[in-house]
DNA sequence: TTTCATTTACTTGTCAAACAAGATGATTCA
DNA sequence: TGAATCATCTTGTTTGACAAGTAAATGAAA
């Protein structure tokens, strides 16, 4: 099993955020000392600096040599739903405040589109298992799901049938091939037509649709998504800087 | 003026991408050693780890207690679009390959309603302006923007009438308020109708609306913004880790 | 008293050297 | 052969020091 051993920077970046939530501190306050704050968290200076970097680069602080770090932009929202956060489209869902389930559409087993094969980097027409599916809450449809897996990531338990309606991190994650990260690219379409007729999603309207790629902690790509998020039910935040 | 001078981390940050570049290094590759790279670019181990801790918060590197750095999956995709570097529209619409032209379709001084109000951080009622404006390019509408802006920003010098066809972000640089970082909201929805039929805009189709407060570099709320990208032209890359 | 230059203390920026801890491969010994 | 041990390489962390930028106290000159 993977076990990361959260770092003791990783440890600090969410100390100094605890914080400034127990300081009361927000936009424009000045934080606490390099040396008061190594002094607290009982870390050298130079490994409360690396934590201070990465809240710098998230833009929750700025730092102006000589006087000070202070609370800046990023403080406002560091935690609200951020984009870029890896998560499976069920914690996704959860986190947006839906108790929601899922529909299994359809799965079979398809050979590799070139355009396909190149994103998960396997050779076309290599055999791939294409999942298709629905997150609903009370009848209202919410995300519409397309995935593609390599075949060959099931091949070593051949016997099993593995369970399409669940969650496929979960799935993955027992085959010690978890997906811990992802390339993705959003856009906002509407769903295929097909797809609204044969599936009687008329009502969705516009979608934001997030393509991804994600990775095993391996570095292998064991996953294609495309995940049609219903526009008026889901937002992200995020910092720009 | 604003002279950030950049620090000797990010330049370092920047210096490691490109050595990536040269080596030619791509994903699972093993960087060089931190003693290598220490002595390469002439800083010291804290100095060089402050760079690569950032370099690991953008999923760009992974590392591996006793083995060593590698690369991971947002090298793959470290320069394209990414959804979270502060740029202007107009900047952002150049960098998807549009040469794009700004109409302005209106302007006015308004009173803050409270929810805008609450956004921009000003009291209720409080004098802003709103800007409305369309980008397109060769008859095609690409972005549709709504600016709100405190009317105060202006107040030193009332006696000229800013220029709101061109670039608000110059414009406001160009009386020390540039914004430097936005929060920002990202979802999916179509153009509101009103707008629709009175620009002629029928055929926009679904929109990604990016909804955005930006800061001066002093912290104070310059621009609330409502970017309406078509979806059909423009799409964002990110990685979620 | 007011003004301006200087000093002083404080803060972040950077460095050097050392040791701890995890990983890897070679060596040694049964 | 096989297994334990060791040397070595890598990243993780600490200590102490000095450089550089800022701001407030100080004190001399107008």
């Amino acid at each position: 099993m993977e076990k990361p051993k959260e770092s003791s920077v990783e440890r600090l970046r969410s100390g100094i955020l605890d914080l400034i939530r127990d300081l009361d501190l927000s936009f424009g306050d000045k934080l606490p000392t390099e040396k008061e704050l190594s002094e607290r968290f009982q870390v050298s200076r130079p490994t409360l600096r690396e934590a201070l970097k990465l809240l710098e680069q998230e833009a929750v602080i700025d730092v102006h040599q000589g006087k000070g770090r202070f609370l800046a932009a990023g403080a406002l929202l560091s935690i609200a739903r951020p984009i870029t956060k890896f998560e499976s489209v069920s914690q996704m869902v959860a986190s947006h405040g839906y108790s929601a389930q899922t529909r299994l559409l359809g799965f079979a087993t398809v050979p590799a589109d070139p355009d396909i094969a190149a994103r998960l980097s396997v050779p076309p027409g290599s055999p791939l298992i294409r999942v298709e599916r629905l997150r609903h809450s009370n009848g209202q449809p919410l995300v519409y799901s397309l995935d593609w897996l390599p075949k060959a990531l099931f091949d070593a338990d051949p016997a099993t049938t593995p369970d399409w309606s669940g969650s496929i991190v979960a799935l993955l994650a027992g085959i010690e091939r978890g997906p811990v990260a992802s390339t993705a690219n959003v856009r906002a379409t509407l769903l295929p037509q097909e797809v609204s007729t044969l599936h009687g999603l008329d009502g969705f309207g516009p979608a934001l649709l997030i393509e991804e790629i994600c990775y095993a902690s391996d570095g292998t790509r064991v996953i294609y998504a495309m995940d049609y998020h219903r526009g008026s039910a889901f937002s992200f935040s995020f910092v720009r800087k």
